[in-house]
DNA sequence: TTGAAAGCGCTACCAT
DNA sequence: ATGGTAGCGCTTTCAA
């Protein structure tokens, strides 16, 4: 009779259980389960054990005991955003073939929040950690250091790198999407972004446009509207507030492509053609501005493939680390590409 | 000198270095911790030393000892999917106060991952796991089961539900988006949606438009094509297919708003007229829905609430579990709604 | 209010 | 190739 028929609330299988219905000992098991050393007939005997209890090991007792998880942490500002959904996702994809699982935390765009996921997840020993951004609370970065635990920073090129990072510079990113449009003739350009200060990334952009104005000698016209993450419908609301103060704009370069794609909406309700009387840009490419009428001018990045990236680094760093090596301190640079399409 | 301080590979602090600088028993410290009775004087010298250790209490021997751990596993078919990415958010959000973090698996719309996905994630003893949608494995059901674990499945009405579930019928819900486009004149209804039959909430409302369809005595028109996700893209090629086919169709329901919006792409880019000259309605009130032009008819549900529902379910049952108590046995039903705009 | 001892389920290490 | 022993860092239980 099997484990599962037995009804009632019995208590899981251990590893003693297998070791006596196998007529082995636990270490016999045990390195089964490891892929060691162990003759045929012996290894078969523990796995019908295995298959007819049901036993699936305790991840608990094998963590406290070797001293290391099998979890890797991941926190981003908000799931909310495909961005960071699909970054999530590359990681994913990368750790999960070493056996290692997810310990997911939304900081919510806020750093205190962000500090605060640090301490209860690495009570977890994870043998990784991935951020977003590059802007981190004293404490997140004390509590990283003294776990000695390989971290890498994505979404931005910081400063004061923890350890690794995988991003870009989203402030040259802004610049060259400003001198893309400049080049295209526009020259009262716009530029539409949230107020909140908690956007890291979308204050870059915002600084991005401000120097390339000032390298161009332009006036700068800046709508701050709404708190991140920055919607659709922030885009439109904003657009329409920016026109109104500055009725000669001539394009508008959006924090991201949600927010581009409501200002050409509001743009359309208003009788306003895009890019014939006002030229929208966005940032981050992201899949409506593919699709949408007029497709939208955009700066690629491949969220996935930071994910994918961080997550081989930290892959690589938790295997150094196990083997006592140094680890490395790499600050990984993905391509950011201009997408000019209709809608400048 | 603190800890961080000391440079070098040490090896972190423990309860027992805690005990000993502040002059007390491991005991104690277990017990502040764990905010029992303790003097005032003690706790200040605890956590004194807690401070100047930066003492981080692992989470792997407290789940060892106690063997009750801190984590709810979520499995989602996909997190590119703003749906299941707004359903992760509000599990979190429903059980992070409860001192329970994520635990997170991506199925990649294949059952079997699942199951593998169980099987790994199940060694962590979770307090609750949540499931999308209702068909599993029997082998995933024989795990859940004798794991003894609190379950919800989400995004569905399961027949043969494993515990707990919050969803909505697939099937009603297309069948009354039917309904509501024959109400609104329409006859030649035809149908977009993916060729694989992994997407079983995919399947469910393609066999609603079938009732549906039957029940109106009209012929189907269903237009497969793709794999799940579905995406904007599927929709534009889906759509020219289904035209072609069909030329003379009056309306388009789509298996998500994404493939609704592509499909209206496609139309405005071949000049045909929404809802002129065809009427497209899509499923999921996407945000995209409610600011693009035409805004999209489509089925509203509110994924951040089937997950925020799922997650308040799964801590009551795990309450329940800790005190012995019998758990409930709830099948929540959330509400969908016909939201009719301007493209229909 | 506090402390000492005995485990939780597993693996490292040393024996055989 | 296999087994015994001694922990991993914490909490439970009992005693003081």
């Amino acid at each position: 009779m099997s484990y599962e028929d037995s009804g009632k609330t019995t208590t899981p299988p251990r590893m003693a259980d297998v070791a006596k219905l196998a007529g082995v000992s636990k270490m016999t098991v045990s390195r089964v389960l490891a892929g060691r050393d162990v003759s045929q007939r012996t290894q078969k005997l523990v796995h019908e054990a295995i298959e007819t209890l049901g036993y699936l090991p305790d991840a608990s007792a094998g963590t406290l005991a070797t001293g290391r998880s099998e979890f890797i942490v991941a926190l981003v500002p908000s799931l909310a955003s495909s961005n960071f959904a699909d970054t999530v996702r590359g990681l994913n994809d990368a750790v999960s073939g070493h056996g290692l699982c997810l310990l997911l935390g939304d900081t919510d765009y806020h750093l205190e929040q962000e500090a605060l996921l640090v301490r209860t997840l690495l009570r977890h020993r994870p043998v990784g950690v991935m951020l977003t951004g590059s802007a981190h609370l004293d404490e997140t970065r004390r509590l990283l250091r003294q776990a000695q635990v390989p971290v890498v920073e994505t979404w931005d090129i910081p400063d004061d790198p923890i350890e690794q990072s995988v991003g870009f510079s989203n402030v040259a990113a802004a610049a060259a999407l400003y001198e893309h449009l400049h080049q295209q003739g526009y020259r009262r350009i716009g530029y539409i972004g949230g107020a909140s200060v908690l956007d890291h990334r979308g204050q870059q952009r915002q600084q991005g446009y401000l120097q390339a104005v000032a390298a161009a000698g332009a006036q700068p016209r800046v709508m701050e509207y709404g708190e991140s993450p920055i919607t659709m419908s922030h885009g439109g609301e904003s657009v329409k507030r920016l026109l109104e103060k500055w009725p000669d704009t001539e394009a508008v370069m959006c924090v991201s492509d949600l927010s581009a794609f409501g200002a050409i909406m509001e743009c359309h309700r208003q009788g306003r053609r895009v890019p014939g009387d006002v030229a929208i840009a966005g940032f981050g490419d992201f899949e409506v501005s593919r699709y949408c009428t007029p497709t939208i001018t955009t700066v690629s990045v491949d969220p996935y493939r930071i994910g994918r990236r961080a997550g081989e680094l930290l892959v690589a760093s938790a295997a150094a680390q196990r083997l006592g090596l140094p680890r490395a301190q790499t600050c990984d640079v993905v391509e950011f590409q201009i997408m000019a399409r209709e809608s400048t």
